[in-house]
DNA sequence: CGGCAATTTGACTATCCTCAACAGGGGTGG
DNA sequence: CCACCCCTGTTGAGGATAGTCAAATTGCCG
């Protein structure tokens, strides 16, 4: 029995593709890395050297501005996938934000194993192409929308994609639900494009405004989730 | 003599990993279309039922809020591909903004097809992720960049993209080159997530410094490369 | 030449940023 | 166990950038 068997995302990553015996030839190539927060596993502008599966935990993607200004430009979770297969350089670091495990495969490695497997590239296109989706959809939100809107708009999202594990929806109160961000004030101001200081003035105004609660410094509590969606814009 | 061997983006498109036999079967699913300026060929929101190859033209692809602002999240060029294979609804509208001719497929045609051809989606995964490489680049513009920086940002993708078709580089001067935008200031306000009073005065202001010159509203050339490269940020 | 739309310019304003000081709270060492 | 410290986050004041609204201008097309 591989390690694979074990994995708990092995029926939603890519992998979900691979027949038992496929997936002990990706397993001979791959090997599980853990991850502290704060550790980076790839970073701006080297070339693509490895690519992963994330097993455990959350990652940022970002790129940075020669004078130190940096935007992120995603997000991954459990299952997600990320490097840059089939050559060029990696456009973005890739940073723990979590402790993290991830399942790590040398690019050239994967990239031959990948040519010889058509239903995993198909599954990673069909993964790239929804990030290709959410990616464009943010681009929006950073090109047009206010803080307030930004601020709304990343918590609505943030309900939605930690739901699995981090975000508690009480099935009584539909409008609430309460949220482990993963995320510090300068790396919401680092996804929204806005300063720390104009998310943490969006995060009391909504607090005033009884929308929000904040218990602690990374837990946010809902208290009405249509106002949220109202101010999204 | 199938018409795809009379394309002009027949080895620059996801086609160039198709045989002459497969080229066939693909053109039997598919017809070209010409798309008038301003004309859409796929509506925000709605099922996905198409996908096509650019032959000719720039179109944009855009997102817009309730409340009617506008994003441009992408510009697609010849041999680019447009659509949502595999399901799904498409996220932004797809609108000519030249003359432009497409080769259209239906999106049910276009999956089955590409299921059984692993060398097109091997193509077309390529092409997806450059795209969101493309893409996330462009994120840390909108969301960090200043408007001047934006400008020259603009101005200096246009000229790599648009070299095959519009841009114009004197070797003797490799500071200059002349470009014809597919774009009205208001587009490229849109593609910024600016005003198009800004962006005039961005226009003047480079103008005024000898970095541009504005022969006509559709045009500009580039005096000083260097600059631009500069203020690009 | 006239009409219309796109663009430019100007004056004013709002939003968000900058800089600075203060507060809180989690962890460590005494 | 408590006190202190440091880091993160909050609050405030002031200013700059880009947005808004309005008017003038350009240039394209019949």
């Amino acid at each position: 029995m591989s390690t694979c068997d074990l994995c708990v995302v092995r029926n939603r990553a890519i992998c979900a593709s691979l027949d038992t015996k496929e997936l002990d030839a990706l397993n001979a190539i791959g090997r599980t890395r853990k991850i502290a927060p704060g550790e980076s596993l790839i970073w701006e502008g080297e070339d693509s050297v490895l690519v992963a599966n994330v097993i455990e935990g959350v990652l940022k993607l970002s790129t940075n501005t020669e004078d130190g200004r940096e935007q992120i430009v995603g997000v991954v979770y459990p299952s997600d996938f990320i490097g840059r297969p089939f050559g060029g350089k990696s456009g973005h670091g890739v940073t723990a934000l979590t402790d993290a495990k991830v399942c790590v495969f040398s690019r050239r490695d994967f990239d031959a194993f990948a040519r010889d497997h058509p239903q995993l590239e198909h599954k990673l296109l069909e993964r790239t192409l929804g990030e290709l989706d959410r990616t464009r959809r943010w681009m929006l939100l950073l090109g047009r929308k206010s803080a307030s809107e930004k601020m709304a708009s990343f918590l609505i999202e943030m309900s939605e994609r930690l739901n699995v594990s981090g975000c508690k929806v009480d099935f009584d109160k539909p409008n609430q639900r309460h949220l482990v961000l993963p995320f510090s004030r300068q790396q919401i101001a680092d996804v929204l494009g806005l300063t720390i200081e104009t998310v943490s003035r969006q995060f009391t105004r909504l607090k005033n405004e009884g929308v929000i609660d904040l218990p602690s410094r990374r837990d946010v509590a809902i208290l009405d989730f249509d106002a949220l969606v109202a101010e999204a814009g």
